[in-house]
DNA sequence: CTCAAACGCTGGGTTGCGAG
DNA sequence: CTCGCAACCCAGCGTTTGAG
């Protein structure tokens, strides 16, 4: 009997039981204990045949039955297969709570085979649904679950590492960043390189790198993305390599490597033309256009954000699409403000603003706040700037956005005099 | 007085480890 | 190598407590 024929068994004998309503006490006598009979019913090697056998005797199931029960249990086991695989699909194209909805119908079990799948799809819908610590429940079940049933398959589910990934993304969403790169050095330790699911590999690099950029630790960050520059190439998912193309632009921009960011670019977007990838041609046009600004090239830079944006109705309704627009709004804003058009760059902060207290998204928000306080300020109308830079102080300090911090109070002379000094310098030392 | 967070209990199941 | 004890885990409850 190979081990997928225990596995069966197993499944199979809890069916049985769970029907008749007994529960592993009802089931233990002196021949044989509640441990052995949880250790068959869960498939687990090392138990004598004879004690199975004992067990199916017990529970009144017909031997020569058997061999349809078991069929039977392994058609049933293909359809919820199927079923699983449709609600992700319904999950991944926008409808996470229709999805949710399938889910809480189904029952599983926890030594289900596909508990930890099950769990998983769960916490992907909350996440979509932006439930985080609901989300965060899920995916630690998942983790779980991971490891039941696993020996029953030829390769690695790698569940439990895309699990991380998705804690990853949901201490990311509740801007603990530092959090978020725990969990995916966690899934980057669980990782199996011959399992499935190998996006994942690449995933865990890409979110690595972008938590590192986002604390401003670039250098970590690029070293994240170069170790894996080769090897990527190899994967034929093409918006992984877009992604690669994208983060090592943004990076070199915010180190200051203009010229090189414009390449990367470049490059990324002609890929992401040739394979229709929308999402990351914003990312892409928002990067070119960022970078344009910093070179002063502004023709060229409102252009890359007017393409950006006007993929804007394009980009699927998932929040972690939408809020990047945050960003292109800005940093648009910003453009505008250098080339002193009031009206526009006052309408598109503003949404910039509306987007990112839509979202949460702290770190774009506190961007977006201190643009409208500069848009003020250069037009000589500090005092209602204040108010915008007085945010943005709030939300990096609360977040202990350490660079952002300093850079907006650099540009609050007044709040220096006006408020509590001593508990201002304190912090100060905590972020020198 | 209400309501929700915290607490503790219980049932059902899993797991580490030592004995045979 | 197998098995089972006992410790452990965890979800689902009822109860207590304390803030508004």
């Amino acid at each position: 009997m190979d081990s997928t024929g225990v596995q069966g068994i197993g499944e199979m004998i809890r069916k049985v039981r769970k029907e008749k309503g007994w529960r592993l006490e009802d089931l233990a006598d002196e021949q044989i204990s509640i441990a052995t009979i949880s250790n068959i019913e869960r498939g687990f090697a090392h138990v004598k045949p004879e004690k199975t056998h004992y067990l199916i005797q017990k529970l009144k199931i017909d031997p020569a039955r058997l061999p349809r029960l078991m069929m039977k249990e392994q058609q049933d086991l293909k359809e919820l297969e199927f079923e699983l695989k449709s609600l992700q699909l319904l999950r991944d194209t926008g409808d996470a709570a229709l999805a949710l909805e399938h889910l809480n119908r189904l029952k599983l079990e926890a030594s289900h085979p596909y508990a930890a799948m099950f769990h998983y799809l769960k916490g992907k819908c909350y996440l979509s649904l932006r439930k985080w610590k609901e989300a965060e429940k899920f995916f630690h079940q998942a983790i779980r679950f991971s490891h039941h049933h696993e020996h029953a398959y030829s390769k690695k589910s790698n569940i439990k590492a895309v699990s991380f990934i998705e804690l990853g993304l949901c201490a990311f969403f509740q801007n603990d960043l530092v959090q978020a790169i725990r969990y995916t050095d966690r899934g980057w330790d669980v990782y199996e390189h011959d399992g499935e699911r190998s996006y994942a590999w690449w995933l865990l690099h890409i979110n690595k790198a972008v938590y590192y950029e986002r604390l401003g630790q670039l250098a970590e960050s690029m070293q994240v993305i170069q170790k894996a520059w080769e090897g990527v190439h190899q994967t034929e998912k093409k918006d992984i390599v877009i992604t690669f193309y994208y983060l090592r632009s943004e990076i070199l921009r915010r180190s200051g490597v203009y010229d090189e960011a414009v390449t990367f670019a470049i490059k990324g977007l002609e890929l992401a033309r040739l394979n229709g990838h929308t999402p990351l041609l914003f990312d892409l046009w928002t990067v070119l256009g960022s970078t344009y600004m910093a070179k002063e090239d502004w023709f060229k830079a409102e252009r890359c954000f007017n393409h950006a944006l006007r993929l804007k109705d394009r980009l699927f309704d998932d929040p972690m699409v939408e809020c990047k627009i945050i960003t292109a709004f800005a940093r648009l804003g910003k453009l505008y403000t250098q080339q002193k058009k009031w009206e526009q760059a006052g309408r598109v902060i503003r949404e910039a603003i509306a987007t990112g207290e839509k979202y949460e998204d702290a770190p774009r928000l506190t961007y977006a706040l201190q643009v409208m306080g500069d848009y003020y300020q250069v037009q000589g109308r500090m005092e209602e700037g204040i108010p915008y830079y007085e945010r943005a102080l709030a939300l990096a300090r609360k977040y202990n956005y350490k660079k952002r911090a300093c850079s907006t109070l650099i540009r609050l002379p007044d709040y220096w005099r006006d408020t509590n000094r001593e508990e201002l310098l304190a912090y100060l030392e905590t972020i020198s």
